[in-house]
RNA sequence: GGCUCGUUGGUCAAGGGGUUAAGACGCUGCCCUCUCACGGCAGAAUCAUGGGUUCGAUUCCCGUACGAGCUGCCA
């Protein structure tokens, strides 16, 4: 049978990094079978709406590339794909009425003063139970309220004996006390279901084979079993990703300035390595290859090979990552990337494309361009110790005579090339008897007025040109002097 | 509080009754080198804890600790 899996959010904001994980996996679970990706939008919480973040859901997922081969843009057939539209069309009171039908649910008349006097405080935290009080109303009393037009909201009717057990590809079997199943509501009192109930009747109806979900659903997952039996429906497998923490081990927030795609991106990642990275979180191949394109993680992803324990979001390997995607890239791909950051630093018209290709070893996200760059746009005022070097043998005062030495034969050379440039010095280098960096050390810091550049003295010279080379070498001269 | 899940270096992790307990990030050192980076090499660093079971447990079982999730008319 073809694999169906879903990724249901709901459309609250940003998509969250763990989001795009659980996304990702049911992807590939699917696509590795051969299988359909279902896109799902599950907007019955009317409050928690988010303008736009539909659009968010849909962009994110154009250019993480998981795309879905069943959506609300995208009918095949078992939609509509958006759960407020199935409300519309009455699904889920249908189903509803059912159980109600079979006594596995029933109707509830409490108030929301009745509810919170229920309510206990146990270490501060607040605990609501339901005391099943309105499974006892008589058929009269309940039609007497529906007539009456009384709110109520519809509660599953979980039994107070026996055990319930459902089984988890990765966790095994997990079983709980049917009494510690308390009676979740299925329909609210505003006619929308709950996601409990929705997320069940849906997987059902839109034939979902395998449910891919974060971990924090494995307590609710046995009462799931009970409505899919209830229904007599087949239950379908379940993989519970675990969770991503950040580096306290707590939950993903959005103080960690990193929780979504979107920051991100925003940050600088790359989209392809900010999927192939989250991969790696709790699932990896059985070879100790690390860099995946999507289609690589496609074949080789096995969900057999995910797995349990929760995983820190490693911001630093996450760079290296992203380096190692901005170090394959294609030149112009780059380039094309690379050039607005460079823009921010530089606006004289110097030759970019070069710039592009020095700083593409050096840097692990975006933004660490401008830095990196800014001294070819105006030398900064520097401090002339940056001249001293003790394996070059350099100080300031040695630095004067050098560039004192060194600047008629720049004045003379005729040919601006690194190569020829590095030649030139290299042979004054040989008539001295000096040591390669004996020279060349103070020439860049002389050009550059920084210890560490993206590239070395005679490419440097090279980007700058002729004139402003020489300039910058008079001025430091002056300051040494 | 109750229930459920988890625990291999700082982090991602492989492995799994007998191993020198992979690999990666980070860190340190060396090499390369017109600085840095890239690349190459090397190194430090790990099986939460107490009991079992066993000839032998990091691996299996139980407890403990710690962490997390659920306990919403959120998903």
């Amino acid at each position: 049978m073809k694999i169906r899996t879903r990724y249901a959010p709901s459309p609250t904001g940003r998509m969250h990094v763990g989001n795009l994980r659980t996304a990702l996996y049911a992807y590939l679970i699917a696509k590795h079978e051969g299988g359909d990706f279902i896109l799902r939008i599950e907007d019955t919480d009317q409050v928690r709406q988010v303008e736009g973040a539909v659009e968010i859901i849909n962009r994110t997922l154009e250019e993480t590339r998981l795309i879905p081969d069943e959506s609300p843009d995208k009918d095949g057939g078992v939609g509509p794909y958006v759960q407020s539209e199935r409300v519309a069309a009455g699904i889920y009171t249908k189903y509803a009425k059912e159980l109600i039908e079979k006594g596995e649910a029933y109707y509830c008349f409490c108030t929301p003063e009745r509810l919170a006097s229920l309510t206990q405080t146990i270490e501060g935290k607040e605990i609501n139970v339901y005391d099943k009080h309105c499974l006892h109303l008589s058929k009269e009393e309940v039609e007497k309220n529906l007539a009456a037009g009384k709110p109520y909201v519809i509660r599953q009717n979980n039994p107070q004996e026996g055990t319930t057990t459902f089984t988890d590809e990765l966790y095994g079997d997990v079983t709980v006390e049917n009494k510690e199943l308390d009676d979740m509501i299925l329909i609210k009192s505003d006619g929308y279901p709950t996601y409990n109930f929705a997320n069940v009747v849906d997987d059902h109806l839109m034939g979902i084979t395998h449910v891919i979900r974060g971990n924090e659903y494995i307590s609710s997952t046995p009462k799931y079993n009970r409505l899919y039996e209830a229904f007599g429906w087949e239950i379908p497998k379940y993989i519970h990703c675990p969770l991503i923490t950040d580096e306290e081990h707590h939950k993903l927030s959005k103080r960690s300035g990193h929780s979504s795609y979107e920051d991100l991106i925003e940050q600088g990642f790359v989209s392809e390595a900010v999927v192939n990275f989250i991969a790696l979180l709790g699932w990896s191949p059985d070879s100790d290859r690390e860099i995946f394109s999507l289609e690589e993680l496609v074949e080789q992803f096995d969900y057999h090979r995910m797995g349990r324990s929760p995983s820190v979001f490693d911001y630093t390997k996450l760079r290296w990552m992203n380096g190692e995607y901005l170090k394959a890239m294609d030149p112009d791909v780059f380039f094309a990337q690379a050039e607005p950051w460079l823009r921010k630093a530089i606006s004289k018209d110097l030759d970019l494309r070069k710039i592009s290709e020095m700083v593409r070893t050096r840097i692990e996200i975006w933004p660490d361009i401008p830095d990196m760059v800014s001294f070819f746009e105006e030398l900064p005022d520097y401090d002339a110790e940056l001249f001293r070097h003790k394996k070059m043998k350099t100080n300031p005062e040695t630095a004067l005579t050098v560039l004192q030495e060194v600047l008629p034969v720049l004045e003379a050379q005729d040919s601006w090339t690194n190569e020829d440039l590095f030649a030139a010095l290299k042979a004054f280098i040989a008539e001295k008897g000096y040591k390669n960096g004996y020279v060349l050390w103070p020439v860049r810091i002389a050009v550059s007025g920084k210890s560490v550049t993206p590239a070395g003295a005679t490419e440097i010279l090279e980007i700058l040109g002729k004139e402003e080379s020489l300039s910058r070498i008079r001025r430091s001269i002056d300051k040494l002097s």
